[in-house]
DNA sequence: GGAGCTATCTATAAGAC
DNA sequence: TGTCTTATAGATAGCTC
């Protein structure tokens, strides 16, 4: 979009990278503010610059979106009687594991599908499928070392002084699911 | 940008405006992606669909930056000194993030390279890029939450109990560097 | 009823001032 | 440093199947 094509890595020059900043962020909010009015729909944007800065965006507003968002998360996973940190921590790894479990099924239907593709892609595919499961396996570790540390505490009188700390907010990430090959 | 110029007002016809919401959706997401790489910037985005469906993009996920900004007066995670179980927890994910950095890295040579080939495939890896970066944040956000909690934790009494407890051993999992296309 | 196409419109990388 | 200009890359509206 512009003289010339760029690579998407980062921009070394600080003052190019300032200008880019500024002119992309500025393309940003106005294709949200387009996409909120065309589609009649709630956005929320928040940016924070190398400076940390923050820059937002909103309709109706930031907070309106932002608090719609969290109290989501929140409501669609408190059925527990204690109400604790190591409860939200729980009831936050099952919708991950939720979430896991989906794009796995993508993958599958990715690994059958690419099948069907020409010696090249499908080797590419394969290995992508490949990383994507060693990440997976990643998050799966750490939700198994989390719920370990989770339930030593539990069984441990240290429940007692916990319950006044202040806790981690719990929240939950949207899976935008698309996979169409051929 | 397409075939006619629209203007910016609602689109009244509901399967034209789910495909609009759709696209520009998809495009949204994609700026702000390419924002973040070419800036080194934290950026997130919530939309709710007319269906009231929520939808989020975030680097390094929704969770921080929002958090990040509605307490404006943020974090301090001291380089503490105390020696247990919490602390390996916390050497894991640091190599944990060494590997998703990595990955990062490939990712963005994938990218790069993707350039250079055919539209189908590029399209195909563009796709398999951003669910990358999904299961990226997935990982980085269970690594944020295992660290808060671990974080408070260590500012309790309770420390002195788990120090005597079993603690989950520690992993290492190695990523396989493998990228070739073309 | 979602994926792919492409003519056309928009965003923006470099420049110029 | 900021603002304006312009050539070009990128996004997408309307369409097809």
């Amino acid at each position: 979009m512009g003289r010339r094509k760029i690579q998407i890595a980062v921009v070394k020059d600080p003052n190019t990278r300032q200008v880019t900043f500024s002119k992309r962020r500025t393309g940003l909010f106005k294709k949200a503010n387009e996409l909120s009015i065309l589609c009649g729909v709630e956005i929320a944007i928040v940016v924070f610059s190398i400076g940390n800065k923050p820059y937002s965006f909103g309709h109706p507003s930031v907070d309106v979106v932002v608090t719609k968002f969290l109290q989501h998360a929140t409501n669609s996973n408190d059925a527990l009687g204690s109400n604790n940190s190591s409860n939200e921590v729980v009831g936050d790894m099952e919708r991950l594991n939720q979430q896991l479990s989906d794009l796995q099924t993508q993958i599958l239907e990715e690994e059958i599908k690419g099948t069907k593709h020409d010696e090249r892609l499908k080797q590419h595919e394969v290995t992508q499928v490949f990383q994507y499961k060693e990440l997976q396996g990643l998050c799966l570790e750490l939700q198994r070392k989390v719920k370990d540390y989770v339930d030593e505490i539990e069984v441990s009188e240290c429940m007692l002084l916990l319950a006044q700390e202040p806790v981690v907010g719990v929240r939950k990430e949207v899976i935008t699911k698309k996979r169409r090959k051929n």
